[in-house]
DNA sequence: AAACACGTCAACCGCTTGCTG
DNA sequence: CCAGCAAGCGGTTGACGTGTT
């Protein structure tokens, strides 16, 4: 009841262009991180964990906005399959999108198609395709921006996988660094992957280490 | 045209994890 | 080893837009 307990008061709701431009120049000119200091040291009256979010989800270069490819849909079905709802490493997979636009598209649109969809490959023409991930559409259309980074440096010869995609989620993001089994064994694109469900799941979990 | 239902997605919340002193 | 703090993650909520009656 004092008055002198109240706190700072954060600031809630949708984010303003302006206050979009602030976060910004902010992260731009200090950094990212120390998201709790932010709001005083910016002037945005909003929470550190508002303010990492905003510029994680929205602000951060790189970011790929708008519908989700077919390439993109296919993986995330795939991922989704592999790792469950470990949003943060299928996003840390797709370029340019972030673990919340992944969610909310899987939840959305995926999930309930995805049971439908579950459904009928359970049945006699579950090959509907073996999904040969469709060759010259990079998942990525800002690739160029993405993949100078040195994560492809392992020029596999068994670099196996036609497409370029694993190569940009490989080149993607944060510390995704385990090509040798992802593109080895490539699982990922086996059209009926629940077999390796626990493999995976194993390793996507070691990987997270 | 209005009311309602439904879908979408940005943002919040609480919990967990990792780091540092 | 432990406590405190910051960051990360996934689930959930709520506002808004669109479609339907």
């Amino acid at each position: 009841m004092d008055i002198k307990e109240v706190k700072p008061r954060v600031k809630k709701g949708l984010w303003k262009p302006e206050e979009d431009v602030i976060l910004k120049k902010y992260v731009e000119t200090h950094g990212e991180g120390n998201w709790a200091s932010v709001s005083q040291k910016s002037g945005l009256m909003r929470g550190g964990k508002s303010c990492r979010l905003r510029w994680k989800n929205y602000l951060r270069p790189n970011i790929k906005r708008g519908r989700m490819s077919e390439d993109e849909k296919d993986l995330i079905i795939r991922l989704h399959k592999l790792l469950g709802n470990r949003w943060s490493l299928i996003a840390g997979r797709l370029p340019g999108r972030t673990d919340n636009e992944v969610k909310n598209y899987w939840n959305t649109h995926l999930n309930k198609k995805n049971s439908q969809h579950k459904t009928t490959m359970l049945g006699p023409n579950k090959k509907k395709e073996p999904q040969q991930l469709p060759p010259s559409q990079p998942i990525c259309s800002r690739n160029s921006e993405n993949n100078n980074e040195g994560l492809h440096g392992r020029k596999d010869e068994e670099v196996t996988i036609k497409s370029q995609q694993m190569e940009d989620t490989k080149s993607f993001n944060f510390d995704v660094e385990e090509p040798s089994l992802l593109s080895a064994n490539n699982a990922l694109f086996f059209y009926d992957d629940e077999p390796f469900m626990p493999i995976w799941d194993s390793f996507a979990f070691s990987e997270a280490f």
